[in-house]
DNA sequence: AGCAGAGTTCATTTTTTATTGAACAAACTC
DNA sequence: GAGTTTGTTCAATAAAAAATGAACTCTGCT
């Protein structure tokens, strides 16, 4: 007996003001806006809920809400719930920021660093090639310091997860 | 005599390269990437580029090219050069981390904590008028843990630049 | 004043990204 | 094993964001 869209109630004022503020929040984390819904709608419900119901209280589509709860699992911003009696999955949501900034951070910000550390070997390379030494001199100076910066980006990571978790 | 989007020579390997990791590293931090390519053309050029050097090296439109530049000067990130002889603007890099991070997160990152804040200010008052007594301890200890996630965000902050900035 | 160069603005177009929903697969039920 | 429920995938569509370019403003020059 699966539960029809029409028996989820509508989101109460406060839900839909705390949904609202994670829409921006994973806006400004460069994240689709669905999956502030789904984030925002599990932070402020009391139980569990499941993949039709988030569809049915949010009115997104399932596939919306599948691709959503599968990046808030890799970001480890979902907890997955077996409840018994039934085969339904049933989600709530990470609430230690610690674990929230880390899964951020190795999801979605690792990947570009490193990406751009491999970019800059590359660079290195064709820098060395440049037959004019006055100009080698300069691109030499300028990938240093952009070498810099992204040693920086690397060592930041930890403290502000230091920092933010607790 | 204007220079003719002819006269400008091709981007060199070099230069694409560094362009290519300025636009990857804009996007993350949720900006368009024609402003990773004027940002990284100027980076990687020794002398300070007009407008129109911008758009024909780039092959961008003026219009890219203006609204580039203004985010870019409203971020502290680009230098206004005056020549004389010439009424032309002339742009180059600002090169000082500490600058660019300050500027990032003066323009890009403070006015969405501080839009967050308010929200979070009317939901409280939404939630005050929450009649189920449990619900509403609930909604308490949710926001009141919202709230200390963006007072660590607004922390963090100073944290960040103190440490990337030198 | 009239013209030309430099730059800005913003309505339109293009491109990119997010969302949908139908088809599919997997897991359970009887 | 046929039917049902649950969830996933991905091609198609819708929505959002970025880029364009023509019209405009402003400044300086003669």
């Amino acid at each position: 007996m699966p539960e029809a869209e029409e028996d989820k109630p509508a989101l109460s004022e406060i839900e839909r003001q705390v949904i609202d503020i994670f829409v921006d929040g994973v806006r400004v984390l460069g994240l689709p806006g669905s999956v502030g819904e789904i984030y925002g709608l599990l932070y402020v419900s009391r139980g569990a809920q499941s993949l039709d119901d988030l569809v049915g209280r949010l009115g997104i589509s399932k596939g919306s809400a599948s691709q959503g709860l599968r990046l808030l699992k890799s970001l480890g911003a979902v907890r997955e719930i077996e409840m018994e009696g039934t085969r339904r999955t049933y989600f709530e949501a990470a609430v230690d920021l610690k674990r929230l900034v880390g899964g951020f951070i190795r999801e979605q910000v690792r990947p570009h660093l490193e990406s751009g550390q491999t970019k800059v070997g590359l660079l290195q390379e064709s820098i060395g090639a440049e037959p004019d030494a006055e100009m080698r001199k300069f691109y030499d100076e300028r990938v240093e310091r952009l070498e810099n910066w992204m040693r920086r980006g690397r060592m930041v990571l930890p403290v502000m997860q230091k920092f933010l978790g607790q």
